[in-house]
Order: structure tokens, then sequence, then C-alpha cells
DNA sequence: ATGGCTGGTAGAACCAGA
């Protein structure tokens, strides 16, 4: 018999502060596996209890005060596996799970790099492209069906912003962090499953500025969010999707989820 | 061309996000 598996990645901007939209997901979608980004909270204060009461008893956590964290949380059987620390300075940005249906699950948070795109006089920069460097050469030696999700900070093509030539110079979509992501993908010959779904030219975004009036209209995105799978695990992807309506929501996150059904054996 | 907003934590004329 065969049968599916759902994961989905969600840059939640406190999970603690957005409990209400959390829930309002996994009950209007549940997916099988929710992968967490900017959790921003210890995992003794992490609100464990709702999502175990709606079904997902199975949880990974990574957090840290005040900023970055990850978490997964599932309704099917995992176990954790390996957290990186790729900067090597204790932040916690990744966390990984194998699921029993034979799937590797890596959840990840890319440093986003601050505010110059100018290694000289901004060391937040230098440190994301050494985040994405180290993350190559680990990803290199993977040779088991891996899922890669999570915020990688990195809008790779050109119609994953919503002006090519004005981001050019900001931070997320500049060639030196497109060639670095370019280098990582090269590495383990992942499949973005962003792109097979909904290839280009069309334009994707999944995170819009908190700053504008009006998000929609002015429709200034970025496609920062991302699923890359093992050519394997690719095969098995059987829908995507994106859940932009969840940036309308009361008291929304900067990003929206996204999702990608598998068929599993 | 600029600045616009958000949450956590401390109690900031902060930090980090992107």
């Amino acid at each position: 018999m065969s049968q599916k598996i759902s994961i989905a990645s969600w840059n939640i901007n406190s999970v603690r502060f957005r409990l209400d939209i959390v829930e309002r997901f996994l009950q209007e979608v549940g997916p099988d596996v929710l992968c967490l980004q900017e959790t921003k909270v210890v995992d003794r204060d992490f609100p464990a209890q709702m999502f175990r009461k709606l079904g997902y008893q199975y949880q990974v956590l990574n957090g840290q005060p005040m900023h970055h964290g990850v978490a997964i949380l599932s309704r099917v059987p995992m176990v954790a596996d390996n957290r990186h620390d790729w900067q090597d300075n204790g932040e916690a940005r990744h966390i990984g799970a194998q699921l029993e249906c034979g799937i590797r699950l890596e959840n990840v948070y890319v440093p986003a790099g601050g505010e110059a795109p100018d290694p000289e006089t901004n060391p937040k920069f230098v440190q994301k492209l050494a985040f994405i460097e180290r993350m190559t050469n680990w990803s290199s030696q993977l040779d088991e069906p891996t899922l890669l999700v999570g915020d990688f900070n990195v809008a790779p093509c050109e119609t994953d912003v919503w002006n090519h030539k004005q981001l050019l110079g900001v931070v997320s979509h500049t060639p030196v962090e497109v060639e670095a992501l370019a280098r990582l993908q090269q590495s383990h010959n992942w499949v973005d499953l962003g792109r097979k779904f909904i290839p280009e030219p069309a334009h994707v975004f999944t995170w819009w500025s908190y700053r504008a009036k009006d998000w929609k209209a002015s429709n200034r995105g970025r496609r920062l969010d991302h699923m890359w799978a093992s050519p394997s695990v690719a095969e098995r992807a059987l829908e995507h999707h994106l859940f932009e309506d969840c940036r309308n929501w009361g008291k929304p996150s900067d990003h929206i989820p996204i999702m990608t059904t598998f068929k599993v054996d």
C-alpha cells in the first residue's frame, strides 16, 4: 500500500507570540511534520503542550534565548539526529531528525547577513558566507535520502525577488550569495522543489517585509524559504504548496509556510 | 531617495531581522 507524508516549513518569528496562527495552520492544513525557524524561545519554555494537544507528540528542539531557534514537530514517528553549529558560535540554527519513513530531515536557519553586502565592513555578511560554505562541506559528504528545508535567507533566481536589478546590491540576492548557494546545491545535486513545481520565470515569494503599508499591493517579496531534496526524494514529491493566505492572518509572520507531500512506501 | 515595521528582553539613545 502506498502512503504519503506532508512536510511543512515556516519561519514563525517567535512561536510563542504566534501560537494562534500556528494552531490554525495545523488545524486547517495539518502537515504530518512542521519545521519551524526563528522560534525565539529556550527549550524549557517551548509551547510543547499546544503541539501535543494537536497530535504532534514527536518534538525535537534547538532553542536559545532571544534570537534564532529551530524546531521540528511531528505526528509521525521520528528521532532526533545531529544538530550542527556551522558558525561554531553557539547559535541555534539547525536541527535534524530521522523520520520513520526513511527520509532524513534537516531544518536550517541561515544567518540573514546584516545590512551591507560588504565583507570589509560587515562581519555578519562574512559569517553568512562562511555558514553556507561549511554547509556545503557537510552536504558534499551526505549520501542518504535527505530533505533540507528552512529559511535560507537567499533568493537565488531572478524571479525570486520583485526586482532583480534593484536587489543585486541587497543582502539576500547579491551575486556572491547566489553563487555560494549554487555551490551548496551542486554539492548534493539538491533538487529545488519550489522551482520543480513552479518553474521560472514565474515569480515566487515566501517573505514580504513588515514595513510595507500593504504587503500585497506593493508585493515586494522575496523567495527566501526553500525545500531541497536529494534526487531520490525529489522523485517522490507529489505536490508543493505555498500558503500565502497566512501572511494576512492576525499577527502574521513576515514569512509564509511552504509544504511538500511525498509518496512513501 | 528615504524610511517604513516586528519581537524579545531589559528596563536601551538595545539587538536582530532582511
